[in-house]
DNA sequence: CACTTCTTTCTTGTATACAAGATATATCTA
DNA sequence: TAGATATATCTTGTATACAAGAAAGAAGTG
């Protein structure tokens, strides 16, 4: 994790550092504060955001239910070269899986559902998505990488791409409810073992 | 509709009448614009946003399915104090209802929706739904409310509070969704009859 | 030594001046 | 008169100066 939440960010030093002045720099942080990747307090200072962890919870639950509805209508609207196109994007997975490349291979399991949201024609609902996505994201970086999980994702995605082929809504629903039910992770334990990273429900003021 | 979409909200007049400077004017701008509330064109000018309508059809999926999550949630976690409560709402959306008073209905329309998610557990997917919802909202504000929508409504509030109040998760799902479903109008065609007010996809750039 | 109080220094919030591009207007030319 | 061109004026983008509060440190006090 290259920043630890609670890391003071100073709007002059990143300006310093970037070479333009605080204005810029205030009004990308006002962006970055409202997606709660950093925290402004008043006349105090900004810091990199604590993840909520109920925001985390939110984020699984509203992504579940968003990407069932992508699903759905993407079997609806598949055509043959957009399968085709789905297999190319499994192989490059499995490439990318023996060279174990953990960043590439995040990069292309988003792209991955991005192109799900592409072809039911939501790409605003993926953009809801992205958004919640990165506090999983964050959070997921804190967590050990686990062995063979890479293999799992992949023919979890490989059965998502099956039921897409068949046209078969429902199975195609089913899968990607069980691929995204395995990012059901044991949070508030894992809360309680960095306390600082993470902000709980109290503490969250305003809003 | 208070302001044409298309209408140009400048940073100066804005500050000018607020009594502020333009710093804090634009921050907040910045902020509508993100949530395309006004486009923001370098060098040229601010708007009131016009409303994006495959953002519009996207925000009914979206907002079906998270509220679908919700209402399930919520018949899980409810208690009698909360049905009671969801009770008294009714009641109050029927006193709305006789004065004919369409804003503060649709203000309780919003609080009952909330309240919901509240029950649930999870205000940051409601904070989601809020935020799609706006488009919509601005939508629907262009078309003219209905004879006996009201009752219509406060019938399928009824109908959810019902199967909350009996436990049966399946049946408020089937509720909401018949509810939600209400607000499936002919978009494309009022998209044309009002060209300038709305944004179709071709013409979004970036972003 | 512990505690309180005051001062200094840091932060963000706001106002303002200037830069740069887009757009409308006026002027020139055929 | 019609069109093209140049000018003026508008807009947002950026830099900088100052204000106000928070926080950390120093100094005083028991």
């Amino acid at each position: 994790m290259k920043l630890r939440p609670g890391t003071p960010v100073s709007e002059i030093s990143l300006a310093e550092e970037f070479g333009v002045s605080r204005t810029p720099v205030r009004e990308a942080l006002q962006r970055l504060d409202k997606e709660k990747l950093v925290e402004i307090v008043p006349k105090s200072g900004t810091f990199v955001g604590r993840i909520p962890v109920s925001a985390v919870i939110e984020a699984i639950v509203a992504r579940r239910a968003l990407e069932v509805v992508i699903v759905r209508k993407a079997v609806e609207r598949a055509t043959p070269s957009q399968v085709l196109e789905f297999r190319a994007r499994l192989e490059r997975q499995r490439e990318i899986a023996r060279k174990n490349d953990l960043k590439t291979f995040h990069a292309e399991d988003e792209a991955f559902h991005a192109a799900f949201a592409s072809v039911a024609g939501y790409p605003g609902i993926w953009e809801i998505i992205r958004t919640v996505k990165i506090q999983v994201d964050r959070y997921r970086q804190l967590t050990l990488p686990q062995e063979g999980r890479l293999d799992m994702v992949i023919r979890e995605h490989k059965e998502i791409v099956d039921a897409l082929e068949s046209g078969d809504a429902d199975r195609a629903v089913k899968s990607m409810e069980v691929h995204l039910d395995k990012l059901q992770l044991d949070i508030e334990v894992f809360g309680q073992t960095w306390p600082d990273y993470f902000i709980h429900d109290r503490e969250i003021e305003g809003q």
